[in-house]
RNA sequence: GCCCCCAUCGUCUAGCCGGCCCAGGACACCACCCUUUCAAGGUGAAGAUCGCGGGUUCGAAUCCCGCUGGGGGCACCA
């Protein structure tokens, strides 16, 4: 009986969680669904890493959850959902760090520490500029409680900070699954801070602690954690803990090549999703980042990617973060909708994006049938309103020159759609189909392009050069109100025309 | 500065326990086709001396070493 997988997403509630970390939790949570798949145990955690009072941001933990669950990333335990292991914030957790602490005090492998954050600062600067390397020097190591004692009223200290005592010879060697042996020396590896004065514990221990206390199987990271990696190895020694699997998932980065930031435009995931991106694409997209199936596969969805998602195929090298790719993606997802569906996801993005004096409610059924003439030119849900507005406006606003084609005079043209007028009013049924039996042999008869016929129509109806099919449009925006707009055009060039 | 990781088309990547690769797919770009506009779609082109230099080998993108470049880390932040 092979032990449960247990992984973890652990972020920190310091503002909106930005793509690098989604991916990273997308790639837990697909570990999770694969094993299961393959019918083992496994559980997906959500643990909040909130021991910065300092940088706890307002609203941070709920644009957390909001961006797993509108990625669909459910967890087994967390917040919201106890369970065996509770509590999953780490700020309510700090009884377990100090034992922790206390006990590596007690073993010799820590020790307190009273060097005030000003000598601190001083050492690093007097470091930087003999150009050594940075870390702390061991100062309080060595102390015996007396000359500690007298030290901490040299440095107006009240309460120590409780420091790591890492060997100061030898290497330690770590193994990551995905990029095999890992060996730092230990003397470069400085005596890190377990428990800060405010007794709360920093990542280093409370990430160790928890992670063993949870039983967590499985690390998967960000690369950036690969440095640390050594001191959480020395650390689980020393404490006696079995360490879990490690694996330093490949960063994503900017167009320039630098860690992802606000400068790249959007990072935040919920932006993505304001911008009218599906979960779905936005899923499938980030999998693609780090990880392949193979050498054609990239449009898979959710289950497709939990049966074939593993560690053993994610990729070493950081990748940088393509919006292009992402745009057509988005595409690909919303192209592949219903009719309905496509409609449900439109309608929120309406209701915000359309120009005021237009009436709300809107009206549902017809942007259902709105939704099949643009689907395919949808970039994203967001480009819906200024694609749709001519369908639900009362009067159009544009320039009478977009009725004439380039190669027309406003005279021929004001005559085709008088004549266009005339024969559409004694239609009486109004569909593509028959528009566009009638309307086409037209083009000839007056002389004209198609394009230039066909476009003068379409500007007078729509106040648009590029608009769905002509006739499905026409059929869908009704027979009065093309007749009316029709009139309307013929009013705006004939009053161009006569100047 | 020191430590660690990485290195295939502009980008995401396949290939990397050596020959099937004078390197495959996708996005973007270009051309053509379709076409009433815009899209979508189809076809095709262009694009990587596999970062560079040494080895090893009959043979290297694939293994080894060095260099260079890029990234990450070096807090009482995570």
């Amino acid at each position: 009986m092979p032990k449960p997988v247990r992984v973890r997403f652990a972020p920190s509630p310091t503002g909106d969680p930005h793509v690098g970390n989604i991916r990273t939790a997308i790639f837990n949570w697909l570990m999770v669904q694969h094993e299961r798949q393959q019918g083992n145990e496994a559980s997906f955690i959500v643990r909040i890493e909130d021991t910065d009072q300092g940088r706890k941001t307002e609203g941070a933990l709920e644009a957390i959850l909001e961006s797993l669950r509108w990625l669909g990333l459910s967890w087994d335990e967390g917040p919201g959902v106890e369970g065996p292991y509770s509590p999953y914030f780490q700020s309510e957790r700090l009884p377990t760090y100090n034992e922790a602490a206390d006990a590596l005090v007690a073993s010799g492998w820590a020790y307190p520490c009273y060097c005030s954050s000003e000598r601190l600062e001083t050492m690093r600067r007097g470091q930087m500029d003999r150009k050594e390397s940075l870390g702390y020097a061991g100062h309080c190591r060595e102390l015996d409680s007396a000359s500690l004692a007298t030290w901490r009223e040299e440095q107006e200290q009240e309460i120590p900070v409780v420091r790591f005592k890492v060997p100061r010879d030898g290497t330690t060697t770590c193994v990551d699954v995905i990029r095999g042996e890992v060996t730092f020396e230990n003397r470069l590896l400085d005596d890190f801070v377990l428990l800060k004065s405010d007794g709360f514990p920093t990542y280093h221990l409370a990430n160790v602690v928890d992670d063993h206390a949870m039983e967590i199987s499985h690390v998967l990271r960000a690369e950036e954690w690969l440095s640390s990696l050594p001191r959480h190895k020395l650390l689980y020694e020393a404490l006696g803990y079995a360490p879990p699997l490690f694996a330093h998932l490949p960063m994503i980065l900017g167009p320039d090549r630098a860690k992802l930031s606000k400068r790249h435009g959007a990072t935040s995931v919920l932006e993505y999703k304001q911008r009218g991106y599906l979960p779905e694409a936005v899923f499938n997209f980030l999998t693609l980042l780090g990880w392949s199936l193979d050498d054609h596969t990239e449009i898979m969805n959710r289950e497709e990617l939990v049966t074939h998602f593993g560690l053993d195929r994610v990729a070493k090298p950081a990748a940088i973060f393509n919006q292009e790719k992402l745009d057509w993606l988005n595409g690909v997802y919303i192209r592949d909708l219903s009719v309905d569906e496509l409609t449900n996801r439109i309608m929120p993005f309406l209701e915000e994006g359309l120009p005021a004096d237009i009436t709300r409610p809107i009206d549902r059924e017809y942007v259902r049938q709105i939704a099949p003439l643009v689907q395919e030119r949808l970039k994203t849900l967001a480009d819906a309103p200024d694609m749709v507005a001519f369908f639900l406006q009362e009067s159009l606003s544009y320039d009478p020159a977009l009725l004439v084609d380039k190669q027309l005079t406003p005279e021929p043209v004001l005559q085709a759609l008088k004549a266009a007028t005339a024969r559409l009013q004694s239609l009486d049924v109004w569909q593509a189909e028959d528009l566009e039996t009638l309307l086409r042999p037209m083009a000839e008869e007056l002389n004209l392009k198609t394009r230039q016929f066909f476009g003068a129509i379409r500007s007078a109806v729509t106040g648009r050069t590029a608009t769905p099919p002509l006739f499905e449009t026409m059929e869908v925006l009704g027979r009065e109100r093309c007749l009316l707009r029709l009139e309307e055009s013929q009013r705006l060039l004939g009053a161009v025309s006569s100047l």
